[in-house]
DNA sequence: ACATAATGACAAATATATATTGCATAAAGA
DNA sequence: TCTTTATGCAATATATATTTGTCATTATGT
């Protein structure tokens, strides 16, 4: 269970001027949730990420390809 | 929670020669789980995800982009 | 300085991904 | 045939993703 941070989800985030609350209200899961990916202490299922990447319009490798550094 | 079946997923593993069960055995979950996903009745994780990619030598875009689910 | 939004952290509860076991069937080989 | 391998299906059990609620802290704005 030890991610990363996600960087690129939280620019592609930001990119799209969301809160984390507002991100998870339009893919339909909790702040918390949203935060914790961002936190990379999560790992999330591939529907979360679909509807993330729908969101912000980007593709899974965009969003969740291997950010392999650390916090 | 009824998704499509992974076909690419399937052709991927088949283009190694593997067996659902030598698969899972990679990867470090039950076959049953690789069987699952193939027919598109699980959400996968998605570490779970990364791991297959890189049991098969594929991206994440390549194996798991755009089967629309619901939910 | 004060207010409010945004985020991180934490714990307990719920939902669901995954394991385990067993059984059924079809295909391939000896 | 007989045996083995591969796959699907189903029930129960476990692990963990996700929710809910609350509080603390750090911006950001007025």
């Amino acid at each position: 269970m030890i991610t990363m941070k996600n960087i690129k989800l939280k620019m592609a985030r930001v990119e799209h001027d969301l809160s984390q609350a507002e991100l998870a209200n339009r893919v339909g899961v909790s702040r918390q949730t949203i935060g914790l990916i961002e936190l990379g202490k999560y790992n999330p299922t591939l529907n979360l990420c679909l509807a993330i990447c729908h969101t912000l319009g980007k593709t899974l490798d965009e969003l969740f390809w291997e950010e392999l550094d650390n916090e």
